[in-house]
RNA sequence: GCCCGAGUGGCGGAAUUGGUAGACGCGCAGGACUUAAAAUCCUGUUGCCUGUAAGGGCAGUAUCGGUUCGAUUCCGAUCUCGGGCACCA
């Protein structure tokens, strides 16, 4: 009898499900004198296209882990769930006029099938999917949770609403006021990509694809919920130290959320109608504030129409127009080009006393700082580029380290020895300072941007100190003078929370005629999807459910008031900031989960999924998991403990696969021909876990060839009886080497973490060849290579485990043991070099001393043919592996 | 532009702390079995030079340089590719 590999998958894919193999009991008849292990995959979006190539990789490496764990005797939680909101299942919906649900349901059954295919341990009793109402009530709720919360800065925590403190000044709607800028869910007026043509809005990431295909896209203001995430901008910041996260990830987050020290300077602004007004700006090179000689605003800048001059009032008028035409990425896009106007206004630099014309101009943008700008044109790109097409002043004020001795040397005046700055000293000195006169030159003609840190000049008292003390000094001499303090000022952004689409999450929230906003209480939720057989957009940019009128008109169930939905709902991000929680406590219709529960459980010991989620995914969930920390729900301040980002699987022409290019390989396809656990062995076969790396059907083929040779080790193909190699004899030294060898590399590769499966599945294959060389084989032996072999291809090594005699399913039985001293060889070959090259090889006992084998190395015949009639210098031995002759 | 990561045979990739470069697989070549083919099994496979042969020699881990008895591994510079961010003051 052949390998069969669909008639043995099916039967084992068979009894897996039947037996509920992979179901992890519940909390109470757990054995928890055992360790844990939560291992977890990335959630799939379940699209219209199944399973691509790219999924099994991550799937297959959780599935090793998995079963390794049970076979080390953990209790394993390894669950499956399904992220099925979202915009491909919309447009779906949109296009064949049906209920989005109708095709999520296709989905998921098609996924389903496929993972079940592939042969995944899941506890598919466990299984979630993000759309169900049971699911999302729960996401509703911690909607509820974050929006009656606030982050109290001196704990450094969110809170619930009721402990925040509110000022005794305020009175009445002042009040309601404060406490909504204070919640950690908000709404604001933000500006959106608004594409009229669709009638709808974009997120930033769809904006190119739509302009491609011809539509305009433009910036509009609407009111967006938001979440405050930049609160925790500093913990989500800190907490990464406590993580075995891939260092790169953590750079990507760390970059992401963007932290810059700095300072925040207050400058007056030159009075035309007798107000006094300042400017505050923020800074990271406080150092260099007498080298500021203009200031820009944002084109949003709410001061700019106080300080507008009449002379420049249209331009100026003309220019806030543009900009707000144009779209995010149009600004990105001319940034090479750079733009203003003069508003007629002028500042005072605090430091220099220079008067400072004040521009506007769209490479200052709002959202970040205050908006405005001091600009310092001799070290600061942009900034010099402004001052070059304006042709504003240039005043260098750092110098590179090389120039340090030129301009601070000391000359003798009159008055004793002083030191004189660069300017003072261009005048005196010539020859030897030529480079440094240069330097100052370059800068103030726009021709050089000196941006690094090195020593100040033309800089007053702090003229000669070095970037770092004349920041430390400027910060000082600002907040002695209160006109300044330290700041730090981070990139992360509030997290824009709506999207105006049915395939959502509906917030839980009413609308009052007057403009109250209230939200719902927890027995209300869920707030449901209304169940429509088919719907449409709106041409106003709203959700479609602004358009549903027996959904949206409701009324206050305590009031009885006359109140609207709010149409809003959540977007994608959000049922995947929780889904791991629910997998611990799935059922539970009283909480989102059990907080003993989440206590076994959490946090999660691996995480793996695609690097795309290296930052919005991943941040978001560390976020709402603080906030569940923070108010008491769950017991970890982080969810994942261990990351491990996939690679990408390309094409088999070595580019991503793509349907235009026609280089998909589609998995039903492989895993009919070659079967599910040549499938899984490829994948991790294909080289380490994280690389990039590209389809082989050739090497899938191989893959499978292997596998026929391990069936072919137990069973006779002719006969389909056992192989009669096979015998009941002790095992041999060989075999006992071979096999601890074995035993050693594969523990050993799954232990270190790293991920590198294709170096086990090598010492499988050395295993299998060596055992072809030999008459016999001990069944002990054969038996423990199935249950090192298992984990990665389950299905025949269950067969082969059965049809060795064993009645029970391998799934829980013990890893093999290994006996280190059974790994280690009696004869090892030994390297001689004469200089470093290897001039012969040896095979001697292991272990000799460093003198035996030296001398083995100078009777060896090669050897005294390359030192004859040299002098020996120097002798190296490294036991076990070489001996190094020096001669010269 | 900035921040990460990576460059090893025809290809995917191996190589504990610096210690025999190319494990394992694919592909290719040759052989066995077969009427033939497929499947299977065996052998060879970094390049160049040399030898009838066993063998021997030289070069070689993107490029150039350094440290070292010895470098794929450590250090410096350069080039190429991949990923992320992108006017963040």
């Amino acid at each position: 009898m052949k390998y069969e590999h669909l008639v043995i998958e099916k039967k084992w894919q068979d009894f897996w499900v039947n037996n509920k193999t992979f179901r992890t009991p519940d909390i109470d008849k757990i054995d928890k004198s055992k360790p844990k292990y939560y291992v977890l995959d990335m959630l799939p979006y379940p699209s219209g296209d199944g399973l691509h190539v790219g999924h099994p990789e991550g799937y297959t490496a959780t599935d090793i882990i998995s079963r390794y764990k049970r076979m080390r005797g953990y209790n394993v939680l390894h669950p499956m769930g399904w992220d099925a909101f979202g915009l491909p299942a919309e447009q779906f919906a949109l296009k064949k006029k049906v209920n989005p649900k109708v095709g999520v349901e296709e989905c998921v059954i098609r996924f389903r099938g496929q993972l079940q295919a592939l042969g995944f341990s899941y506890d598919w009793d466990r299984e979630i999917n993000t759309t169900d109402e049971d699911y999302y009530k729960w996401t509703q709720w911690m909607f509820l949770k974050l929006y009656n919360s606030y982050f109290d800065e001196k704990e450094n925590k969110a809170k619930p609403i009721e402990e925040l403190a509110i000022p005794d000044s305020l009175k009445g709607d002042d009040i309601t006021k404060f406490i909504d800028s204070q919640r950690l869910a908000f709404i604001s007026e933000s500006p959106v990509n608004w594409c009229p043509e669709l009638g709808t809005v974009l997120a930033n990431e769809e904006v190119p694809e739509q302009m491609e295909k011809g539509y305009t896209v433009v910036r509009r203001m609407m009111k967006q919920w938001k979440l405050r995430i930049t609160k925790y901008a500093q913990r989500l910041l800190d907490d990464l130290d406590k993580l075995e996260w891939p260092e790169n990830i953590k750079k990507l987050q760390t970059n992401w959320i963007g932290r810059s020290d700095g300072a925040i300077v207050k400058f007056k602004i030159k009075s035309n109608d007798g107000k006094g007004r300042d400017i505050e700006v923020f800074t990271t090179r406080p150092d260099t504030l007498f080298g500021a000689t203009y200031m820009v605003f944002a084109p949003e800048h709410k001061l700019i129409s106080e300080i507008v001059s009449d002379e420049q009032k249209e331009a100026v008028q003309n220019y806030i127009d543009e900009a707000a035409r144009k779209s995010d990425l149009e600004r990105a896009e001319l940034a090479k080009d750079k733009t203003g106007v003069f508003t007629g206004a002028y500042a005072i630099n605090p430091a220099s006393e220079i008067e400072m014309p004040i521009y506007i101009s769209d490479y200052v943008l709002m959202s970040y700082g205050t908006g405005a700008i001091m600009s310092v044109p001799g070290h600061d790109e942009r900034d010099m580029e402004f001052a070059k097409k304006f042709d504003l002043d240039i005043i260098p004020v750092v110098i590179p380290q090389k120039f340090k001795d030129v301009a601070f040397r000391k000359i003798k005046s009159d008055n004793g020895e002083i030191i004189i700055s660069g300017k003072g000293l261009e005048k005196i000195l010539n020859g030897a300072s030529k480079g440094f006169l240069n330097y100052c030159e370059e800068v103030r003609e726009a021709k050089t941007c000196f941006t690094e840190e090195g020593y100040s000049i033309n800089s007053g008292f702090l003229t000669g100190l070095t970037t770092a003390e004349a920041k430390a000094k400027m910060i000082k001499w600002l907040e002695d003078k209160g006109i300044g303090r330290r700041n730090i000022n981070y990139r992360l952004r509030d997290w824009l929370f709506s999207r105006q689409r049915f395939w959502g999450e509906p917030f839980p929230l009413i609308h009052f005629e007057d403009g109250r906003i209230k939200a719902l209480k927890e027995e209300d939720l869920p707030v449901r999807l209304p169940n429509v057989t088919s719907y449409t957009t709106s041409k106003t940019g709203e959700s479609p459910l602004s358009l549903i009128d027996e959904w949206l008109n409701t009324t206050d169930k305590e009031t009885g008031e006359k109140a609207t939905r709010e149409t809003n709902t959540m977007p994608q991000w959000a049922g995947s900031c929780w889904y791991y929680l629910r997998y611990i406590d799935p059922k539970n219709d009283k909480i989102f989960c059990d907080k003993e529960k989440e206590k076994y459980w959490m946090p999660v010991d691996l995480y793996i999924g695609g690097s795309e989620h290296a930052v919005l995914h991943l941040l978001y969930a560390r976020f709402w998991h603080k906030v569940l920390f923070d108010l008491g729900y769950v017991n970890s301040s982080e969810p994942f403990n261990i990351l491990f980002n996939q690679g990408m699987i390309l094409g088999e022409d070595g580019v991503k696969m793509s349907k235009s290019r026609g280089n998909v390989i589609n998995p039903d396809d492989m895993i009919k021909e070659f079967g599910a656990d040549s499938m899984r062995m490829f994948e991790m076969f294909m080289g380490p876990l994280e690389a990039t790396k590209p389809w082989s059907t050739e090497g899938i083929a191989g893959l499978h060839r292997f596998l026929s040779r391990v069936w072919r080790l137990v069973v006779d193909d002719r006969t389909g009886e056992l192989n009669p190699k096979i015998v009941s004899d002790d095992p041999t030294d060989e075999e006992k080497k071979l096999l601890h060898t074995t035993i050693k590399k594969m523990t050993h590769d799954i232990e270190d973490g790293d991920m590198k499966f294709n170096t086990s599945i090598a010492q499988m294959m050395i295993f299998v060849n060596e055992l072809y060389k030999v008459e016999k084989i001990s069944k002990s032996v054969m038996e423990n290579f199935l249950l090192l072999l298992s984990p990665y291809a389950p299905h025949i090594a269950e067969e082969l485990w059965q049809r060795l005699g064993h009645t029970e399913s391998l799934a829980y039985h013990p890893w093999p043991e290994y006996d280190e001293n059974l790994t280690k060889a009696e004869q090892i070959t030994v390297a001689f070099s004469v200089n470093g090259k290897v001039r012969a090889k040896m095979s001697v006992d292991a272990d000799l001393s460093e003198k035996e084998l030296e001398q083995f190395a100078f009777d060896d015949e090669s050897i005294k043919k390359h030192i004859a009639g040299k002098e020996v210098v120097r002798i190296i031995v490294v036991k076990n592996k070489m001996v190094n002759v020096v001669v010269k």
